[in-house]
DNA sequence: CTAATTTTGAACCGATCAATCCAAAACCAC
DNA sequence: GTGGTTTTGGATTGATCGGTTCAAAATTAG
């Protein structure tokens, strides 16, 4: 009945998120949105109806892209909890060196949006929020299985543990985008999971 | 011989310091610099070339103001190594809510900095480089300490456990600016505490 | 084919960006 | 006081910002 679309809205709203996560919300301009996605501004528009409904929907992309998967881990049936939390980090490290194969990370879209947008964007502060709560109750999930199995020695309480497991990841995020390399990232991980230990 | 200033170089330094803090680089216009100084545009383009020499000077100045007293704290004499690195963290912890009655902590703008600029801003980056440096130097130091004393039972390598409580301030930064209350903060301090100890 | 509907690209909008200019005001040395 | 020098505020710059408008192009239904 009407002239069909020539671009994919998912590749488009991908194109946006990287370049939102490569240079955060202020310093990608709607040109460089367009010159991400390879659309016109009425496309772009039309399509998703200002800058900051994109910014939106690239975040919750984002989240779903990379909390569902993370949380997948954490309650994986097959593996003993600790192995599960080691896998996160592992899988952790890997991303941040994934797509970058020489230079900065770009580090994580939502720790960069806490960072950068968390203070003056209620909305962006709701989503980011609500990942976090999401994380951290998968974490006192496995971190609580672990006590109870053993394999956990500390005796903190489970949700102390988790906010601890929690914003290592955030620093790990934050030190991988200031320059740390791989080794670097994986000796803290390593040396967090002692923090499980005692 | 001319007409003096009238206003005092360093506090407007400082005041457009805290705006940069609050609401990042790029969210900072002249026009909110010139509100938050209370200079005018020809005052702050005359004192500060640039609206980016600006912003180096006042990291420049921030870093000096945090990381100085930090680095005292950790080469304090007076105490052993594990109370230094105890009182650096309440230092944090009590930092990150000092400025703040109520509502989300600003956080930390080197970690902001990181965050926002490093990827972009070489002159940005290599000076908060060079302050992680100085930083990792410091706790390295203290942690090999209390390695020899026996205070500090993990027997893994200083520069490891230095990157790993660094990693953890900062990540301790992002949780505030997420909205981690003072509680969650030293929950994560405490936490963090305990991998010195296997 | 035509009519109806949507997408698309380009021109365009006022607002704001960082930065500059300039003349008036303010000060010091003399 | 006067001359020389700097500061200061306000007007202004061109560029870019996010967003809109509009007509031509493209497509399908009939």
């Amino acid at each position: 009945m009407a002239r069909p679309r020539t671009f994919d809205e998912d590749r488009a709203l991908d194109a946006a998120m990287r370049a939102f996560w490569a240079n955060g919300y202020e310093a990608t301009s709607t040109q460089d949105l367009c010159a991400a996605t390879g659309l016109g501004r009425s496309s772009i528009y039309n399509t998703f109806s200002s800058k900051h409904d994109l910014f939106k929907r690239a975040l919750a992309r984002y989240i779903d892209l990379m909390t569902i998967p993370q949380i997948a881990l954490l309650e994986d049936p097959e593996l003993p909890p600790a192995a599960r939390i080691r896998a996160l980090f592992e899988r952790i490290v890997d991303a941040e060196f994934a797509l970058r194969p020489e230079g900065r990370s770009i580090g994580c879209l939502t720790v960069n949006t806490i960072v950068e947008l968390a203070g003056r964007d209620p909305e962006a502060a709701a989503m980011v929020g609500r990942d976090q709560e999401i994380r951290l109750v998968a974490l006192r999930g496995v971190l609580a299985a672990g006590q109870r199995s053993g394999e956990i020695a500390s005796r903190r309480d489970p949700g102390d543990l988790a906010r601890f497991l929690n914003a290592v990841i955030g620093g790990m995020r934050v030190a991988a985008q200031g320059g740390a390399d791989r080794a670097a990232l994986e000796a803290v991980a390593a040396t967090a999971l002692d923090a499980l230990a005692p």
